[in-house]
DNA sequence: GCCAACGTTGGC
DNA sequence: GCCAACGTTGGC
């Protein structure tokens, strides 16, 4: 089993929307970027587990779990002209894009903070992608030990003394 | 709202 | 194949 990390703007999708959802279960539609499309496509599998990430919001940070609840294919909504993320380059005999779907595991007791984990970049998520300078992927791939650290965090209270700014609730 | 970093596009 | 221009991402 792999572990990843995926991104979304809870003004567009959130969470809470993947929990409301049937089956709490949503296609990762309009992923766009080909880092992003060859994980899902040639690595994900399921029952992979998933850092849920907030991203462009007042505290970015892991919010949640999900998993991946399907096997990859090709994302349609490339194929529509009426879509959003719709991409003349892309038709169903060769499609270019595609996704999985996402299932809704849980909240975090606690969100664990962009500015938490970028504490930690030179240490244990030295390796990880997002708290590198600059770093733009949306769907990134977490180690076993990346992973069993963040869920160490979110067991962790913070110590109001070490907390990164901006990681206190705003008010 | 600002802007740095990045990916993509297209002229040459 | 180079690289400048452009659009997007996303933290702050």
């Amino acid at each position: 089993m792999n572990y990843w990390l995926m991104k979304s703007e809870p003004d567009a999708f959130s969470l809470d929307d993947l929990a409301a959802r049937p089956d709490q279960t949503e296609p990762w539609d309009g992923v766009r970027n080909y880092q992003a499309r060859n994980m899902m496509r040639d690595q994900m599998r399921l029952g992979d587990q998933i850092l849920f990430y907030h991203s462009n919001c007042a505290v970015p940070g892991v919010v949640g779990i999900a998993e991946v609840a399907s096997a990859p294919y090709p994302d349609a909504t490339a194929f529509d002209p009426a879509a959003k993320y719709f991409d003349p380059k892309s038709d169903p005999d060769r499609p270019r894009w595609y996704l999985v779907e996402v299932r809704y595991v849980r909240h975090m007791t606690r969100i664990v903070s962009l500015a938490e984990l970028k504490t930690h970049a030179d240490g244990p998520l030295g390796g990880l992608p997002l708290v590198r300078k600059g770093n733009r992927l949306s769907v990134m791939p977490v180690t076993p030990e990346q992973w069993q650290f963040i869920l160490g965090l979110e067991r962790t209270p913070i110590d109001a003394a070490q907390a990164p700014m901006g990681a206190e609730t705003k008010d």
